[in-house]
RNA sequence: GGGGAAGUGCUGGAAUUGGCAGACAGGCGUGACUUAGGAUCACGUGCCGCAAGGCGUGAGGGUUCGACUCCCUCCUUCCCCACCA
């Protein structure tokens, strides 16, 4: 071994970035001669210090990325910032430091970190939403989106919160406790005049995913958070003076229409407009306080599910519209006057939340839906039964199972008629009256109940009146009846089953009873099949400064008017004053307000709340196309070549905010005609996160971060490229680890000392020839597969494989044979994309043509590929007994023969024929004896 | 409460998708070269056992000639949603 030059990131690191820029090397332009991919990564938020997580969502998107540019296609690959947002107005606030020079200062820093790590990005094509000529088209989407009305402007009450003083998006507020997603206050709830997307026109079409690549997990949290509801509406009639036919038609939303017979009150939202309006004077006090309450409450409080119910009696009735049953109408903050219609019809037999509520109340239970399986179940306490009952039961085959407080017996429906004879002969009938007042309960059964006649009904639904509004010594009764395990299970711990007590529809089964009855509800206009979603529309209003102003003005006469195109962009005005006040600078602002109506030039009012960032960066990816652009958001000939967006790469957090919202917009703007096609993402793949040594979540405050420029100045961006495509599946991140990045330094270094020493030809055999050529083109093979299904850390060790068989080559004397200069190629060429300087550096070295990563991906040779010899393994009874070395292509007869033959088979096989012999061919031999 | 994902050496993780479990690394151990080493190189490293051998992919069962991989039951951890009618 001669001197050489020792590796050095720092001296060749920054040479070749400063080359690649000035040669414009990752320019993308439009090129039809070859086929576009536009790979996609988060564009971060400038916060002012690259996490590494940001790295490590980036750099093996950049390493395929290069990869793919290699392999032929025209790859654009762009970067920007996401720079709108409260953290630039919280350090004006906290450092007074204004929000656009926080934001630009920060910017300015991360594209040199961004440089640092070689990433071939285009900076021509960089986007910065903060930018007047970015947001003037995100307000521009606005305006398209009002004149489609797919924007709108409504009272509501809204998530709000305290601390950053403004409204957030129900995607932004997170957690058990409601918290703001940004700086974990509680939210609470405030009703305000704010504007919203029409996302949820949208909704069956984005759980529609038959476009798209994306992991599975995406789309299940998506589905889950738009969760399609199927059922029906049904109007009940309010029975209240002084109410329009409008009003006193009650819609309620029901998933189970099956039930509808087993409605026995009805519940609305505390903040449901009817309350007033019905409330009894009787009930009015005791109302208007509850409804001042829930108001008052934070949503930590009220949407606790482990908290009791409460609720209070309006006074007022309802008459259900399929059995004109009379019901009481309640208010409770269970039921969320942002979902459905407010309003639900209560069926306790059949639901939980009802059931706790009737429970407390003592409001009537009844059960209108046979068991699933047919069979019914009946209770026969300790007590109430003679020595006799339980033979009889055993004769008629009656199952049943004895417990401390009585029988559970289970009933199937054709011995139903028989236990009723039983139970009469046996004096039940009698018991039943005991049982009810002692606090037991029996099985509710349309055929018992023919049997125990209307009275028993009625006395039950009467002795639950009794209860009203709130008795609370019989809720011992309610509860024994919980304490009945077999109750709660005939209750509503199934799903469809046939239904009972339901007038003409009893016996209806349950496969066909809901679309039975929504059909006979729309016969008779009193329902009709209704979908509902759990997603709302997208908030978008912000009553922050550092954010796109919402492109209206109020006029006194003519409304809301848009702010016409010509006038466009809305510009945030620099000069603005922060007072505590919580109120936003906008609208402090002296002038800034002050505008004239579109419609009449008089004097109008301009809005000053500001659009959420996840508005502009729904469209980012449009503006990479042509950033300079001037006639609109984005130039329509780079749109029609580049779009849609073939790999986009990012984490999962995004799952039901951004990802949603960015389909919504490409959707909405096809619609408008803006965009094309039915997706504006194609593939979709999430890196895992970083966590910090601990295994705790990266953290200033835990003083577990990891700072990648540190990483960077010690082992060079190449290393550390290396080792973040390495250290973990990229998919599942985990823990860093600081001492295994010591592997990717030894890895590149040996790289460098294996290209650099200059050693003389040797005398190789033509055997270690073949096996380095095979090595090579293995190794090829599955970069190449793995680079295309993003397993990266097998693609660096397949690379250190082949490093250490070079080594090994090396030392037989390979060193000047054409296969050697082969493998050197092709090692640099699949190095460039993971250590895109190093693999320049050294191929310049080797005195190859500039650049490395201009040129082609090179093509696996299958023949050297392929194995010569293979290891066939000899089993016996499915366990390793042997390994032979023949060749590949050995004959089906001659395998198991010489598999036969093994001495080690022979010890196991003692003489005995073997059974049979399994040949998986080039693989293996399984004897069995 | 509902939905989902994952359990492989001391650690990160491999295993061509039903065919040699533990590739490649980290760590650790022994040695070499060194005045020195956070450098480099060589060898070793799943568990039990002196060995022959046996046992091993969260636990238990099943299918199969053969199971980390497929099926059933259970356990553990993590994530998401959560009074959504």
């Amino acid at each position: 071994m001669s001197d050489q030059t020792p590796y050095n990131p720092a001296e060749i690191e920054p040479k070749w970035q400063a080359r690649w820029e000035a040669d414009g090397l990752y320019h993308s332009d439009i090129d039809r001669s070859k086929t576009k991919y536009y790979a996609l990564t988060m564009l971060p938020y400038p916060s002012g210090e690259m996490h590494i997580g940001h790295w490590y969502a980036m750099t093996p998107s950049d390493a395929r990325a290069r990869f793919l540019r290699m392999r032929g296609f025209n790859v654009m690959f762009p970067m920007g910032f996401d720079a709108f947002g409260l953290p630039a107005e919280n350090a004006a606030i906290n450092r007074n430091i204004h929000p656009k020079e926080w934001t630009y200062a920060n910017i300015r820093r991360m594209r040199q970190q961004l440089r640092s790590m070689g990433a071939m990005f285009d900076w021509r094509r960089e986007a910065v939403s903060s930018d007047p000529e970015y947001y003037h088209w995100s307000q521009w989407f606005f305006a398209q989106l009002f004149k489609n009305d797919l924007a709108y402007r409504k009272m509501s009450p809204v998530d709000w919160c305290p601390h950053d003083n403004t409204t957030l998006a129900r995607e932004q507020v997170w957690g058990e406790d409601r918290h703001c997603e940004r700086c974990g206050t509680p939210v609470i709830k405030k009703d305000l005049e704010q504007w919203f997307f029409r996302t949820t026109s949208y909704a069956d079409e984005l759980l529609d995913f038959s476009h798209l690549d994306w992991p599975e997990r995406v789309e299940l949290l998506q589905t889950n958070w738009i969760h399609r509801s199927e059922g029906a509406e049904v109007h009940f009639i309010v029975d209240a003076e002084g109410l329009s036919a409008d009003e006193a038609r009650l819609t309620v939303f029901t998933t189970r229409p099956d039930t509808l017979w087993g409605a026995t009150f009805m519940v609305l939202a505390p903040e449901h407009p009817l309350v007033a309006k019905i409330t009894t004077d009787e009930q009015r006090e005791l109302v208007e306080e509850y409804v001042q309450q829930a108001l008052r409450q934070s949503d930590i409080q009220r949407e606790s599910a482990e908290k009791e119910k409460t609720g209070v009696f309006t006074g007022c009735y309802a008459t259900n519209p399929v059995n004109g049953e009379s019901i009481p109408i309640w208010i409770a903050d269970y039921v969320l006057m942002t979902y459905g219609t407010g309003a639900i019809m209560a069926v306790p037999a059949h639901d939980e939340r009802d059931f706790e509520f009737a429970l407390k109340f003592g409001l009537p239970i009844l059960p209108v839906i046979d068991r699933p399986d047919g069979l019914t179940k009946s209770f026969v306490p300790i007590g109430t039964m003679d020595a006799g009952f339980e033979e009889a039961l055993s004769e008629l085959s009656i199952p049943f199972v004895k417990t401390e407080k009585g029988l559970n017996v289970t009933l199937p429906v054709d011995k139903v008629e028989q236990y009723v004879n039983l139970a009469q002969k046996h004096q039940l009938a009698d018991v039943w009256t005991e049982v009810v007042g002692t606090g037991w309960i029996f099985i509710f059964n349309d055929e018992v109940l023919k049997w125990e006649s209307q009275e028993s009904e009625v006395r039950i639904l009467e002795l639950c009146k009794d209860l009203e509004p709130n008795v609370r010594h019989n809720r011992t009764l309610m509860e024994m009846l919980w304490e009945c395990e077999f109750y709660r299970d005939a209750l509503y711990h199934h799903e469809y089953g046939t239904m009972i007590n339901s007038g003409e529809f009893s016996r209806t089964p349950g496969e066909t009873a809901v679309q039975d009855v929504n059909e006979w509800l729309e016969g008779r206009e009193i329902g009709k099949a209704a979908i509902n979603y759990r997603l709302r529309d997208w908030l978008i209003s912000r009553q922050r400064y550092w954010g796109a102003p919402i492109p209206i003005v109020y006029c006194p006469q003519h409304g809301a008017q848009l702010v016409p195109d010509e006038q466009l962009p809305v510009l945030l005005p620099d000069d603005v004053e922060w007072l505590p006040t919580g109120e936003s600078p906008l609208k402090l602002h002296p002038t800034w307000k002050q505008a004239t109506c579109p419609v009449c030039g008089e004097a109008a009012e301009r809005e000053t709340d500001t659009m959420d960032t996840f508005m502009c960066s729904s469209w980012y990816h449009l503006r990479y196309l042509s950033p300079d652009y001037d006639q609109g958001p984005f130039d329509p000939e780079e749109y029609d070549y580049w779009m849609p967006v073939d790999t986009y790469t990012g984490g999962i957090e995004h799952a039901t905010m951004h990802l949603i919202y960015t389909r919504f917009f490409h959707k909405a703007g096809r619609d408008m005609g803006i965009t094309q096609g039915p997706e504006p993402m194609i593939q979709l793949r999430n890196q895992g996160i970083i966590l910090g040594e601990d295994s705790e979540k990266m953290s200033k405050s835990r003083g577990n971060v990891i700072a990648p420029d540190e990483l960077v100045d010690r082992y060079g961006a190449d290393t550390v490229r290396a080792y973040l495509m390495f250290f973990a599946r990229w998919d599942l991140g985990g823990p860093w680890n600081s001492s295994g990045i010591e592997g990717s330094v030894r890895w590149i270094r040996r790289i460098w000392t294996l290209f650099t020493d200059t050693i003389s030809p040797g005398n190789p055999t033509p055997e270690t020839l073949q096996v380095l050529r095979r090595k090579v083109h293995q190794t090829l093979r599955q970069v190449t597969h793995d680079f295309e299904t993003f397993e990266f850390n097998t693609i660096i060790s397949a690379l250190m494989e082949l490093l250490n068989e070079m080594y090994k080559a090396r030392e037989q004397g390979a060193v000047g044979a054409p296969e050697w200069d082969e493998a050197q190629d092709i090692y640099l060429r699949m190095l460039a994309p993971v250590a895109p300087h190093v693999a320049e550096e050294l191929w310049g070295i080797l005195g190859k043509p500039y650049s490395v990563h201009t040129q082609d991906w090179p093509d696996v040779d299958e023949a050297a590929a392929a194995e010569q010899q293979i290891t066939l393994v000899v089993q016996v009874n499915g366990k390793v007994r042997d390994r032979i070395t023949v060749p590949a292509d050995i004959s089906e007869e001659k395998a198991k023969e010489l598999a036969l033959s093994s001495d080690a088979v022979g010890k196991y096989l003692e003489g005995k024929p073997p059974r049979k012999v399994i040949l998986v061919p080039g693989k293996l031999v399984n004897i069995v004896v």
